[in-house]
DNA sequence: CTAGTAACTTTCAATTTACAAGTGACTTAT
DNA sequence: ATAAGTCACTTGTAAATTGAAAGTTACTAG
């Protein structure tokens, strides 16, 4: 598909327009894509580990996410021990570079949602995701 | 539904989890909805101007998202003009401070994904979304 | 041999989305 | 005054996506 308004302009791939905002929500925009980046941030690597995640994503989601992420290079799969075979995911230079998206998230929530688990709390358990704010 | 991880703990309205992220998502977790208060920070107002966006939302989604955004507090309907009866949309504060969420995506985009127009571009049309990124 | 774990895949009903068309109040052009 | 057009929606329907559960494969431990 063709974004029609930018004719000969080649829009960020198959994306609906060639706004940064509208390509990243093509592969960020859904319930569950960022919720696995902030557990990768968190220092999770296992499927395992992902499923165990208080908010409980499906398996099948789970499954077709990590591809999808894998496939966009903001993941990347390693086996880390053979019999049995056992993967490890990992943030890519691309996937780390999100946490400024999850940190602005965080702040927003801890601001307006009532209930939710303090930047200060979370931080306590995930030093890598304290170096995506500037203070 | 109540959060079995954090018995006791009065999570985010009906959310999945108490993490700020994931209840953040419960609102803006999907393709249209920040694209809308990237139209609104834009300084679209009016259901017409959202719908002539390069990314085409369907108009029931369109009229589904503002009723969400409204019911959330994100933004306000006004009536601007009796006779013909026309309302403009506008960002609550709640609504303003999504724009470091925006702007660090516009960041990524522009980094990661080839073809996206980028930060100064954007900005050249829109100064209220400046005011989002610190330098 | 039985049970269990890890990492998936499959199935299928339910929900959400995309696209098209229609509605009602009002205005502007002929 | 009739015809066409705009705005802000609503409705209908087909297609796509999601959620919940069960099944699969490969391996280990008892």
């Amino acid at each position: 598909m063709i974004d029609r308004k930018n004719p000969g302009k080649a829009a960020c791939v198959d994306g609906r327009s060639p706004c940064p905002v509208a390509c990243s929500l093509d592969l960020l925009g859904d319930k569950w894509t960022l919720l696995l980046v902030r557990d990768l941030l968190l220092g999770k690597t296992t499927y395992t580990e992902f499923q165990k995640s208080p908010e409980g994503i499906p398996t099948n989601i789970l499954a077709e996410r990590l591809k999808r992420l894998q496939a966009a290079g903001i993941i990347e799969k390693a086996r880390y021990q053979e019999r049995p075979v056992r993967y490890a995911y990992h943030l890519t230079a691309k996937g780390r570079d999100l946490r400024p998206v999850l940190s602005a998230m965080i702040d927003w929530g801890n601001k307006y949602i009532p209930g939710t688990v303090p930047r200060e709390q979370i931080e306590a358990m995930a030093p890598q995701l304290s170096e995506g704010k500037q203070h």
